[in-house]
This record gives C-alpha cells, structure tokens and sequence, in this order.
DNA sequence: ATAAAGATCATT
DNA sequence: ATGATCTTTATG
C-alpha cells in the first residue's frame, strides 16, 4: 500500500532514512509504470546540517520545495547533467530530506532499460542517484509534486530486509564536520547498491 | 553580469 | 584522476 503522510511526517529524518529501505518507489507516466526497491538513502537534516541545502535556512526558488510538507517529491538538477530525487520529510517548515540513492529494478524493467539507453540488464541500470531518476523518467519538473498526490509514489510491499549498514554520505566534503556523520544507510550486502566513490 | 561550485558518472 | 556539461547561487 502507498505511504501516508503520517509516514513522511517523521520528525526523525535519519529514522525515515532507514524506514525507507526495502519500499518501492514507482512512478506512472503517460500509461508506463516502473518501479524499483529502495536500497541506499541518505537524510539530510535541514538548518543544522552543513551539507544540505536548506543548511543554515537557506530558502531559494529551489530550496524554497525543502519546506513544503513531508510527502513532497525535491528533484534538483546537478553537474549539468543529472536529475537527483528526494523526499521531503518533517512537518511544512522544516526543510528536512531523504535522498535516494540507489534502486533494484522492480516493475517496467524493459522500459527503464529503455530510458537509461543501455541493451539489457546491467549493474549500473539504476545503482546512484543520477542513473535511478532516469531509469524511472524522474525530471526537475517533477519537483514540488505530493508522493500521496501525484504519479509518483512510495509503497509498502512488506518486503523483509536484512541488516543495514551505515556510512559517511558520498560527496559532501564541503560539509566539514558533518561530512563525517553516518547519514548514509543502504541494505547490506546488496548487489544494487552504488559504488561508493 | 559574471564566475564558481556542485548530494554524479563513465572512462582512462 | 579527469572530463563532460549546465543550473543554481552568490557577488558585484
């Protein structure tokens, strides 16, 4: 069943981080459904947290969807060419996010093979932030959607998962301190894991 | 108006 | 370790 606001609303953002491992993020466009079991997340925890973006309440025209309500899809363009999606978590002003990080292929496999422009079936089909997104067409302009709304969606499949490991987060050495933190949680032992770099 | 950086990825 | 690629943000 699909996630409810009560489960976005979470004021513990590194909770719903890890709650977040094994439900399966889906998305419908124009008739096509994919979909993919959430392996690797990352929580960002707003104002206090030097590596987000809402760091120090930074509000800007992008940042500005951090603050919506938990249960909002934050989609932002980075490095020119990738498309990273998020969770919006917490209540409305409290600019607190769980980054996906890594998917395994669940529903519409054929046509995220399709939309990553790849022949079959490989490793890198949906393992990091920026290969997920296009594997299920997820675009800047999905930004600002409702998860409970709109044809994105989270859902609860109970599917059972095994231990989870934690880790600094991946490229946040600009955070200082906090890029220490272990804001990182992934499914052990999982092959769709990202490569940590 | 300009410049610099960036929650990445593939390749060497 | 480096290059591709371009939006977002801060600064002037």
């Amino acid at each position: 069943m699909k996630l409810d606001y009560s489960f976005y609303q979470n004021p513990d953002v590194e909770d719903v981080a890890q709650k977040l491992l094994g439900k399966v993020l889906v998305t419908q466009f124009n008739g096509i459904l994919t979909s993919g079991k959430i392996v690797e997340t990352e929580a960002y925890a707003g104002p206090q947290d030097k590596a987000s973006h809402a760091y120090n309440g930074r509000r800007t025209k992008r940042t500005e969807i951090m603050y919506r309500e938990g249960g909002t899809a934050y989609v932002y363009f980075i490095y020119g060419m990738y498309a990273l999606f998020n969770v919006v978590t917490n209540v409305k002003d409290i600019p607190h996010a769980v980054l996906i990080r890594a998917i395994e292929p669940v529903d519409g496999i054929e046509n995220m093979i399709r939309r990553r422009k790849l022949k079959d079936v490989k490793h890198n089909l949906c393992a990091g932030p920026g290969l997920l997104t296009q594997a299920l067409g997820i675009t800047t302009k999905h930004s600002g959607l409702s998860l409970i709304k709109s044809n994105i969606r989270i859902e609860d499949r109970n599917i059972k998962i095994s231990d989870i490991s934690s880790g600094p987060r991946i490229n946040v050495d600009y955070a200082g301190d906090d890029a220490l933190l272990h804001r990182r949680f992934w499914i052990k032992q999982n092959p769709w894991v990202s490569k940590a770099r």
